[in-house]
DNA sequence: ACTATATCGTTGCACTTGCAACGATGTCAA
DNA sequence: TTGACATCGTTGCAAGTGCAACGATATAGT
């Protein structure tokens, strides 16, 4: 009597969604530069914000703390960052991009802009209200 | 010169929100049911479509055959599901839902109907334009 | 100054994951 | 029938995960 598709259900649908093309795109930075997805994020925050401590990271790409240091290591080993302590609050540390990392990240940024639009294009969501809602949502749930 | 801004690309936010959706929602089947993901999409899937083996959850429920194999093995602990051999081909797998769990999905129905109709009120997604780009991109990449 | 409390980043731990390899079973061609 | 090959579900393993606990540092109240 009671139905219930899984197909059907939102929950189900964006996690395959999303998990599909986190792969595909993780596909990018994982093949062509060696990069995790918490270390590509880890990057372009990085790219995006200065020089940054482990916790404001974590707030803003919504990572545990952990997974952030974590990634950091393996940036520092790989020379794409730098890690120092602040001066100011010696509890905190800077994360910041190396030349070499600002470098890769010229590489990606190309990359993941064409990704993206071949994206939309496929999902035919260039349209506004889907963006706007997505915007919307992180922006009410960060 | 370049920017690029992690809050504005599609795949990022596809995936802050996914997984933002299914922590919510499998708060309700983990916190009331002890389920996990995989636990829940196995059960699911057997309640639509009855005796089916670890190969054809696998497929289309999109997750690792190993995934599938373990999620089934605590199922069947659990009391929630039977596991057979097939007599016409012993290879394969007879899956299919106890009293039990199907006693399990009678409750779990109702919540995750509720569920997804706050999350789509929530949303503001509830016209259809979105819900069958969803469908279509779904169909076409299983 | 001193104690209690809070915050930061790291680490230990148990658990999950994806992948490859495996034994068991089935298929097909010679 | 036999042998080569494919498919199914399980398991070993290395790596990643969330969570709690920890040491180090900062803050606030007395």
């Amino acid at each position: 009597m009671t139905n219930f598709s899984l197909d059907d259900f939102l929950p189900y649908q964006l996690a395959v969604l999303s998990a599909q093309i986190s792969n595909e795109f993780s596909e990018i930075y994982s093949e062509n530069f060696g990069l995790t997805v918490p270390e590509w994020r880890v990057v372009v925050h990085l790219y995006n914000a200065g020089s940054v401590s482990v916790r404001e990271i974590q707030a803003r790409v919504g990572m545990d703390k952990s997974k952030v240091s974590r990634a950091a290591t393996r940036l520092k080993k790989s020379g794409h960052i730098t890690k120092e302590t602040n001066a100011d609050d010696r509890r905190l540390l800077k994360l910041a991009l190396t030349t070499k990392g600002h470098a890769l990240m010229k590489q990606i940024i190309p990359l993941a802009n064409d990704f993206e639009d071949r994206l939309t294009q496929r999902l035919g969501t260039n349209d506004e209200p889907f963006r706007a809602m997505l915007a919307t949502f992180l922006k009410a749930n960060i």
